[in-house]
RNA sequence: GCGGUUGUGGCGAAGUGGUUAACGCAUCGGAUUGUGGUUCCGACAUUCGUGGGUUCGAUUCCCAUCAGUCGCCCCA
């Protein structure tokens, strides 16, 4: 045997056992975006880097360092997309859906993102993003609805551990005024935190707010909280949104703290995470927010926007945390088992006819005798097994047998495919 | 990018500086030459992630490397 190629890091197979569970959720997601009128949008998996660079923000972690960059046959700077909302933006400017006739333009997408990352618990360098955009309203009832969208996927799969999390970043005037704040109330004594956080101060003083490190320190209390230099608009703003979401039963908490790993926010935040023991480190499941300004960025007219992502792997982690086992079972509804050359040439036909008329039937094609064939039929979970030898064959007759409760009757073979739609309606 | 930890058959998992590498599950064959989920018998790793080194000898010791896993940073 030739060497073994082993899966690029951080990357996963998805098999079949665990694929059924994709689909189940793909699906109920897909299902939920029909009734809220969300369209899906399907765009390339590579971008120019430099639509990340300029949408998503030079100074972040994800362009930064995170990036899987590289260059094409033609000298042409490409990068496998980390997010969805840069992409979706660039289709939405270049497509001129500012001009269609439905507004605003609600989109849906689901696909994978890459980031170069040190893989650990719910962190991958390829992972699935299910994720939604709404462009082009800057009303709040908007915002409630994308956030109980996301709600909406949790809770109908069946998840109950949820904590809801929301903030308000304010509009451009308003995060500057905080800024200034926070960099005046840090910098006198930023030699006592650490030295992420003296990376910080300058870089995004919000995240100090974020530390764990430093979350005891004497000014982390004093510090000015972004809620108090909201200007007006976006402070009433953000009462719109909290109201709407007290209006449909949304629960959530308010965390002056939440701040957002991407530029391109601006007042609603929010990130869902889990409540389940023993998720290990990583709680966020869902984290989402408004950007107005961001399609101005990518070169479009002015056009407000909120959206959110999550992503399915860590879906699945929470599903697993708390034990909510979905639907998924693929039962064979026949199981053919023959022998003798003669009757396994004849099944080739039946199987055919029993798939033809809607039912899920299997046979064996390793030529096994037939108590390891009854084994197979037990292992694929089959309802029914149906036994031809040649013996039957020549009596035009097959006999059926229940795999529940082990009964067995002989059927006329040439009517068989009648009489076994009437025993399992 | 940094740190902890692990790497033995399809899977799970013992094990020792010296030679036949336990065991369990799964799989296959047989007992039962036409009937499952039970039982019994048998088969199944020229090899211990990869590459070097130490040694008379290494799966066991050392180094490197790759990979898994967990955490930091940050995020989905």
């Amino acid at each position: 045997m030739s060497k073994q190629i082993q899966i690029p890091r951080g990357t996963q197979d998805i098999l079949p056992g665990e694929t059924e569970k994709w689909q189940y959720i793909e699906n109920k997601a897909r299902e939920i975006c029909e009734k809220y009128q969300y369209k899906e949008i399907r765009t390339p998996i590579f971008e120019h880097t430099e639509l990340f660079s300029r949408g998503v923000g030079d100074t972040t972690d994800i362009v930064q360092k995170e990036m899987y960059s590289f260059t094409d046959r033609g000298g042409r700077e490409v990068t496998l997309r980390p997010e969805g909302t840069a992409s979706t933006v660039r289709s939405f400017v270049g497509n001129k859906m500012f001009g269609l006739a439905t507004q605003p333009v609600k989109l849906y997408y689901m696909g994978p993102m890459f980031r170069y990352e040190r893989p650990q618990a719910g962190r991958f360098r390829q992972f699935v993003q299910f994720g939604i955009e709404a462009l082009g309203s800057n009303d709040p009832a908007i915002d409630a609805e994308v956030i109980s969208l996301a709600m909406a996927i949790y809770q109908e799969l069946g998840l109950k551990k949820l904590k809801l999390v929301i903030n308000s970043l304010g509009d451009k005037e308003s995060r500057k005024a905080h800024r200034d704040a926070l960099i005046a109330h840090f910098q006198p004594r930023i030699g006592e935190f650490c030295s992420d956080c003296q990376n910080r101060l300058e870089k995004n003083p919000m995240r100090i707010l974020d530390c764990k490190a430093d979350r005891d320190h004497e000014l982390m209390k004093s510090a000015p909280s972004i809620i108090d230099f909201l200007n007006e608009e976006s402070s009433e703003y953000f009462t719109k949104v909290k109201k709407y979401l007290t209006d449909i039963g949304i629960e959530f908490e308010e965390d002056p703290n939440l701040v957002r790993g991407l530029d391109y926010y601006n007042h609603t935040a929010f990130e869902i995470m889990s409540d389940a023991e023993g998720f290990g480190a990583i709680t966020t499941l869902c984290g989402g927010g408004r950007y107005n300004g961001l399609v101005e960025e990518i070169g479009g007219p002015e056009t407000p926007g909120i959206g959110f992502a999550l992503s399915i792997e860590r879906l699945l982690a929470a599903l697993d945390a708390e034990g909510v086992e979905l639907p998924v079972v693929n039962k064979i509804d026949c199981y053919l088992v023959s022998l003798g050359e003669n009757a396994k040439d004849y099944t080739v036909g039946l199987l055919h006819q029993l798939r033809s008329a809607g039912f899920s039937a299997e046979r064996d094609y390793l030529d096994r005798k037939i108590k390891t064939q009854f084994k197979a039929a037990d292992r694929y979970q089959a309802k029914y097994v149906a036994v031809l030898g040649d013996d039957e064959l020549a009596d035009n007759k097959i006999a059926l047998k229940s795999m529940d409760d082990g009964g067995q009757v002989e059927l006329p073979l040439d009517s068989f495919l009648e009489k076994f739609k009437e025993l399992i309606k």
